[in-house]
DNA sequence: CTTTCTGCAAAAGGTTTGCAGTTAG
DNA sequence: CTAACTGCAAACCTTTTGCAGAAAG
């Protein structure tokens, strides 16, 4: 099953109805495989002719992170579709601070040295974000800094 | 040497001047302990009766955020005092979900196991910065959730 | 057919820019 | 004194809200 369809399947199974934008903006995510404004997925949709206003965007992308289909990448601004099967609470990026390539991974030990860590200042832990900046092979081998 | 003078130092001997504004900036940072947004920062001076344009507190913190002297907290938009006085790499944050509390730490073992999954993704790793949520202990008392 | 969703208009918020005048060193 | 910095006005970009009409199931 494709990308979209286990996404849609999602929604639908969250009770919510699986439509035109809403299919519109998991192919865009799922396409350029980068951060994406709301504003730069309008104008991705405009140049295929398929016009979206940006309100409903920006709606449907709360949805989609709401249920962990996509990611507001802080670094960057900009949002990604979610690339992790299971691993709930565990969505970690790298990202090239050059052009802004990006690798979603999960990986249970370094949740569990976090755990401890906040233990030790008294916080109970949930949600394991993180994002650490590189230079990907990419931009290395072009030598573009 | 108090906080604030040792940030003030690291201006200095880079070349950029110790003013007013600067000084203002650094200690609403230093006392609020949390991270506040640039309006935020001015509300807080103008109860003081220290009146400072927006532009200017926009100004004064690129200026820190580029000396490493504070954070943009990404998770939560605003911008704190850096607390650690080495670690130039290695920036970060556990963020409560609830009240906005969060501690800075650096952790070398961290960064290790990051770069090795870098590597394996092409990566080179630069600045480690990470940000993950929880609940911090005041929280989980008053379960506020 | 009814509830959920989208589009539109408008407002509210946040951030940036250029320039003239002020200030630190 | 002079280069660096601040304040102001304005523009710009991003995000949110309320409501009427459209579409999904």
């Amino acid at each position: 099953m494709s990308q979209i369809h286990v996404a849609l399947q999602v929604l639908r199974s969250r009770g919510y109805r699986v439509t035109e934008p809403r299919k519109r903006v998991l192919k865009v995510l799922t396409e350029v495989q980068r951060p994406v404004s709301p504003y730069e997925i309008q104008e991705i949709l405009q140049r295929k002719g398929e016009y979206l206003n940006h309100v409903t965007i920006y709606r449907v992308l709360d949805l989609l992170c709401l249920l962990n289909l996509a990611h507001k990448v802080l670094m960057l601004g900009g949002f990604v579709k979610c690339t992790l099967e299971e691993e709930d609470g565990c969505h970690r990026f790298v990202v090239c601070r050059e052009c802004g390539a990006l690798r979603e991974y999960a990986d249970k030990e370094l949740c569990e040295e976090e755990n401890a860590i906040a233990e030790e200042f008294g916080f109970r832990t949930e949600q394991h974000f993180s994002e650490f900046s590189g230079v990907c092979s990419k931009c290395i081998a072009l030598a573009r800094f």
